[in-house]
RNA sequence: CGGGGCGUAGCGCAGUUUGGUCAGCGCGCCUGCCUUGGGAGCAGGAGGUCGGCGGUUCAAAUCCGCCCGCCCCGACCA
């Protein structure tokens, strides 16, 4: 590609839209621009990058048995219906109406028709175990839409959805995906950790993300130094504190006049927040609910939610709080609450002559312990994991991190199937429900992901294997155009990918733009050098550089893209 | 949806408080000269419903009202 020819709009100063350094790169560089909040056209240079992003989750997707199929965009809303996510889908999904006025949805994600297609054509475990998948754009009405292509409203995905005989069959299918994502991710020169998550709406059990470590992540994650525990920390847990063996005594009451906070009350009393009981009050179909953590501890709703067996948990309000504890916030604590359901933290049971509120404005107790002065209903794991904390299988401290989640692996059950009566006939001619797993990989995310992780002050710095183009070829003037001419046809014959910039531009103009757009090869054939006879080749990433004699460039080029991996 | 900010030329911005030589600056773009190893210089030029609609006023980018769009922080997710 000649850059005079090519479609290829840098820009000089960053948009005022972007934030994070994938975005204005991308806008600066000339790979994308903004159609409407998250929607985004993919120029020229980003295209490439996409199709082989694309071309490596075919390559291992196909390796591990899947077979690439298109679903339909849009689709009809009886089958959303039939799963009931026609109602749970909520305002995220972007809904149409035909001439008819029958309804539809642009598609954000494809179980429902997938499910609706094997339901029709598989009948027998003969056609089992089936893995069928598609690179397809997705639409979901995001709440936020941010960051660029890191969270849209229209994006690219691959997913792949399992359709197997039984739970040992969908472990296997599990397992080939997970192995198939790492080579993946590993390929388009990212660093991933795969952590243990939370399901949440889509229903099911197991399931990791693959988070790409970076600071603007979303994802906040926590992972062991010595073993390979690693989780999202709405999921993860840690080794529960052993019981204190302090002797009991006798609970007290303290004056603590607008002592509010745990800083405030621990400091009041001179005791440390890890000696108070934190007393939540949530909001459950009706149902008041009180959580208990230490006070050096964070409540984790998406734990105490999955416990509760709710999606729909809130905070409860002053009044309910007030109506419940008698005392304004503040003031509440376990011992001598009436109609609440109670659940403790491990850390909390685990406390001897603990200090919580006292039900009652301006005072607190003193010396609660948990069996004496208050029964809890359970006592479970309800708290965030932070940064320290030991590690669940080893005990080692935990580390945080944020990140990127690029993919996630799923495994259904039989969710879908038995929604939309996905049964087939086993060996005995019984009839069994499906059991499916989901596997999606973020393809246009993971793209800003690759820039997260390989970029530096001038610009981005391409892996080899995702690359727009392998080479970028530099004339620095007239004179030498002649020469990157006969260069550019002798790479491009044999199939590598060329970038010329045969502008009328400076020298500081074209190096500029080079850093930004970030090929990984550039070759700048200058007078300086070609006064010794040569031209000089260099790695975006700073790791080779050298002179050499035009006749030696080919090898050199095929060389560095054959060690770098495309 | 709640909170914060923004909308003036392709991009980055000033001007808005205090209405009236304010339609401006830098970059980019076009023409010519000149220059050529890290975003050169000179000269000339094109480009704007000041987000939209309505109002106040002799007069509105500027004041008022409504609406639209965009960005950031929070609750959701690949």
């Amino acid at each position: 590609m000649r850059m005079t020819s090519g479609f290829i709009p840098t820009l000089r100063e960053t948009p005022a839209e972007a934030e994070i350094p994938s975005h204005k790169l991308m806008l600066r560089a000339g790979f994308l621009r903004r159609a409407a909040a998250g929607i985004y056209t993919y120029l020229p240079l980003s295209h490439r990058v996409l199709m082989k992003i694309m071309q490596i989750i075919r390559e291992e997707m196909n390796a591990a048995g899947g077979q690439e199929i298109l679903l339909p965009i849009v689709q009809p809303a009886e089958l959303w219906h039939a799963t009931g996510r026609w109602a749970d889908y909520g305002d995220e999904m972007f809904r149409l109406k035909d001439r008819h006025g029958r309804e539809f949805c642009l598609g954000p994600t494809h179980e429902e028709i997938i499910t609706s297609l094997v339901q029709g054509e598989v009948s027998s475990y003969r056609q089992l175990p089936l893995l069928l998948y598609q690179i397809q754009n997705k639409y979901r009405d995001e709440i936020r839409p941010r960051f660029g292509i890191m969270r849209g409203r229209e994006f690219i995905m691959k997913d792949l959805y399992s359709f197997d005989v039984d739970q040992q069959g969908l472990d296997e299918s599990y397992q080939k995906m997970y192995r198939a994502y790492n080579k993946i991710f590993s390929r388009c020169g990212l660093e991933t950790k795969a952590v243990l998550a939370d399901s949440g709406a889509i229903g099911g059990s197991l399931t990791h993300e693959f988070v790409v470590l970076a600071d603007c992540g979303e994802a906040i994650i926590v992972y062991c130094t010595e073993c390979d525990y690693a989780a999202n920390v709405e999921k993860a847990e840690c080794q529960p504190p052993l019981k204190e063996d302090a002797e009991p005594l006798p609970l007290e009451k303290a004056s603590t006049p607008g002592q509010k906070t745990i800083e405030q009350v621990a400091s009041f009393l001179g005791a440390a927040p890890s000696r108070l009981i934190k007393t939540l009050l949530y909001k459950n179909n009706g149902e008041v609910v009180a959580a208990l953590v230490r006070g050096d501890h964070e409540l984790n709703e998406v734990k105490l939610a999955r416990i509760l067996g709710t999606l729909e948990l809130e905070p409860a309000d002053e009044e309910t709080i007030l109506r419940v504890t008698g005392a304004p916030v503040g003031y509440c604590g376990p011992v001598g609450l009436k109609n609440v359901r109670l659940i403790a933290d491990h850390a909390v049971a685990a406390l001897a002559n603990g200090v919580a509120g006292a039900n009652e404005e301006d005072a607190h107790l003193l010396n609660v312990n948990m069996g004496r002065d208050y029964q809890p209903d359970m006592v479970a794991d309800i708290r965030l994991v932070k940064t320290g904390d030991p590690c669940p299988q080893c005990g080692s401290a935990l580390l945080g991190a944020r990140g990127i989640e690029v993919g996630q692996v799923f495994q259904l059950g039989t969710k879908y199937s038995e929604a939309l009566r996905a049964y087939f006939l086993d060996e005995k001619g019984e009839q069994k429900p499906i059991v499916m797993g989901c596997y999606g990989i973020g393809v246009t995310r993971t793209m800003a992901a690759i820039i997260e992780q390989h970029h530096d002050e001038h610009g981005i710095i391409w892996p080899m294997s995702v690359a727009p183009f392998h080479v970028h070829i530099v004339p620095l003037g007239d004179k030498e155009l002649t020469l990157a001419e006969e260069l550019y046809d002798q790479l491009t014959s044999s199939g590598i990918e060329v970038l010329l910039d045969d502008r009328d531009e400076r020298p500081g103009v074209k190096f500029k733009d080079a850093d930004l757009i970030g090929i990984p090869i550039r070759i700048t054939i200058g007078a300086r050098s070609l006064s010794e006879g040569k031209v000089e080749l260099r790695l975006r990433s700073g790791e080779w550089e050298g002179k050499l004699a035009p006749d030696e460039v080919y090898d050199k080029v095929r060389e560095l893209i054959a060690s770098k991996g495309a």
